[in-house]
DNA sequence: AAATCGGCTTGATTTAGATCAAGCAGAAGT
DNA sequence: ACTTCTGCTTGATCTAAATCAAGCCGATTT
């Protein structure tokens, strides 16, 4: 699992991290595993971790006030999970975090990432990074959700996310995209007779 | 102009920044003043710089193939308007970043800000806090334009960013929402009368 | 003061996508 | 092998919001 971690960040951050520093990342994060189902974080809680996901899938969701659930995002191999706000800022998290298959990840609190980012300076420039290239990500999909039709959407999905389109059910795909399963399966539809 | 950028920077990382490395500031940043309908940056462009607004309003937006724009992002005083993606991977840019009304700037090329990020730990800790900080906004906003009626819409724009509704025209509000300008002014009336 | 223009509202109509409802096929459990 | 789910598709209907269209009002121009 760590070996993940390490390969990852190798790729990432252009570097070739020291067993020194890599020495760091294994205090501050332990194994975690999470069958198919189970929740890294409820609705409510407020959340502990960060978590880097080293195999499996998972998903980012809000419920709204009809119950129907909304999905922010999702989360593969190589990617990281987390309520930056919840965690940060030690409130309540509007989201729930649960495995879509069964999942090994490495977590650590934020005490031990405060911790980490003292100790080693690739934490912090990979930590840039990320965030760079979560908000970029985050406003192309505000333009696509405020912008496109449910055709655009859709074709957008598939340039994008190729991956997710046969990892993950329809109806999570669908509410993603901010449409329902329905719209989905009929432009899916369209989409292939072209 | 430099001292809205002084008052702004002990404002948000909560410390009373030196002269010595305030200077570094004054080295990376050069005063620019923009009147209303000039822009900063045009579609196809390659963005040259991170501005502060000191002073006016902004906006930033894209135009779709049916010549509709659509806004990604307003910006006032203590804001910062950039195309983040551009800037950083010299790629031309899908925005236009355009002066609302009479500007001051506050601008830096991306040479001068990774310069700053060496000289200057506030500036580097700064980057952390907006990055996480706007993160986290579009991730609302995601959720917003995916999962909301227009009512909801106007209903979170009036409590989480007020200061809009009297400061820009409607037909963009109506744009930053992804509603039409008169679907905005049914809703507008509709909960006025409640 | 008349004329032009931009921004906003209001009404009539249309439409994209949601909702409602039924049926089907593959996976999982007994 | 036979239920029972679960997820997907398809059809019929409905509705929220878009589009089309006209008119209003205050600001700016002549």
């Amino acid at each position: 699992m760590y070996e993940q971690l390490r390969t990852y960040l190798n790729k990432v951050t252009s570097a070739n991290i020291s067993d020194e520093e890599f020495q760091f990342f294994k205090e501050a994060f332990s194994a975690k595993k999470l069958k198919k189902k189970q929740y890294l974080l409820h609705e409510g809680a407020i959340c502990r971790y960060m978590a880097f996901i080293a195999k499996g899938a998972m998903r980012q969701y809000t419920i709204d006030d009809k119950g129907i659930e909304h999905i922010a995002r999702f989360g593969i191999e190589e990617w990281w999970m987390s309520d930056r706000e919840s965690l940060l800022s030690l409130t309540p998290s509007r989201y729930n975090i649960e495995a879509l298959e069964d999942c090994h990840l490495l977590v650590a609190t934020n005490e031990k990432l405060i911790l980490l980012r003292e100790q080693s300076p690739l934490f912090v420039k990979l930590g840039q990074t990320l965030d760079e290239k979560s908000y970029i990500a985050s406003q192309k999909r505000i333009d696509v959700t405020i912008s496109y039709t449910a055709e655009e959407k859709v074709i957008y999905l598939m340039e994008n996310h190729p991956q997710f389109l046969h990892r993950f059910p329809q109806s999570m795909l669908a509410s993603y995209l901010g449409l329902t399963p329905e719209t989905l399966s009929r432009v899916r539809k369209q989409l292939l007779q072209k």
